[in-house]
DNA sequence: TATAACATGTAAGTCGTTACATGATTTC
DNA sequence: GAAATCATGTAACGACTTACATGTTATA
């Protein structure tokens, strides 16, 4: 389970709440990760049970009824054991490159790629405004960056394949 | 489910039996496609009972005890359907990606990095030989070129990223 | 004072893989 | 005759989403 490990991730950078990590996966991971309520709480109570985080005291200045864990020493060990091992690949499926292969008439199809390529254009640009709040706010996270960059040859990449494919 | 459509799409290019099916996305569909066993039978065995597949009687020729299916009208309707459906983007998950977001020692993840880039390397490769192949064997199937082109453009632009990240 | 956002959690169901069970046929 | 490949199927499990249930707090 990656959830784990996702979660233990986030709380390396601060203690978070659940809900923290929700909203966390929806913003600055939202592009490469997401993790739903349903993962996150019981994931979150089983990390607590062996010890790979605990719950900090609320602080007085928080009237809020939140659950706020951080990492443990042993946490944070096995957050590095699996930052040494290579990602599995998981098998990769793309619905698009599918209704490609088995479509006899590509008008249809390719309606999909010109949508595809309206997308991807609009991904750019955000990615773009992410990119340069990034270097305004955290130039020191290089990773974060390549994160980021990663998203920026991913979506270039898609927008040349569908100008080449609706030649 | 798009199972449901892998298999129609499948036998709309010619009849087949699972076992073909589990072979083609091993094959041919590897790179954008892959379906198990476990999905495939029980699949199989809804499509005909709803009558978008039908059994055909085994050749004489064919002392296998194979069950080869093909597409039925109604079949062939509901995969046009689909073909015209806009594809639904599914959450897409980078474990290297988190791993880079969340690691402070750059060391150990800049080695998945590397790793990365000789298996795209090697990907390249392959994607050529499977080119060279379709421009042979098939060169009608524009589509089918289209989808290797996919894996192509995908496997530069994470070379590229590499490169730029291990810089 | 309404509504958006904050906040935690569970239940049901879908999707998908892996391992198992079984046996026939082809090829070396 | 052994090993690989062909061939069909099921069972158990794990991953993940969605919808539900419930209540609080900030803001317009």
């Amino acid at each position: 389970m990656t959830t784990r490990y996702a979660i233990l991730g986030l709380l390396s950078i601060e203690p978070m709440s659940g809900y923290d990590i929700r909203k966390a996966s929806t913003d600055a991971l939202s592009h490469f990760w997401h993790e739903s309520y349903g993962q996150i709480y019981p994931a979150l109570a089983a990390l607590e049970g062996e010890g790979l985080v605990r719950l900090l005291p609320a602080a007085e200045s928080d009237t809020r009824s939140r659950k706020v864990y951080a990492l443990t020493a042993k946490g944070r060990r096995a957050l590095a054991a699996w930052h040494k091992k290579a990602p599995v690949e998981r098998p990769f499926r793309n619905e698009l490159l599918l209704k490609l292969f088995t479509a006899d008439e590509p008008s249809d199809v390719l309606a999909h790629v010109k949508l595809l390529r309206k997308q991807e254009t609009a991904r750019l640009e955000e990615y773009a405004r992410i990119e340069a709040r990034l270097a305004r706010e955290a130039p020191a996270r290089k990773l974060w960056k390549a994160t980021v960059r990663y998203g920026i040859h991913r979506s270039r990449a898609i927008i040349a394949w569908c100008e080449e494919t609706l030649k």
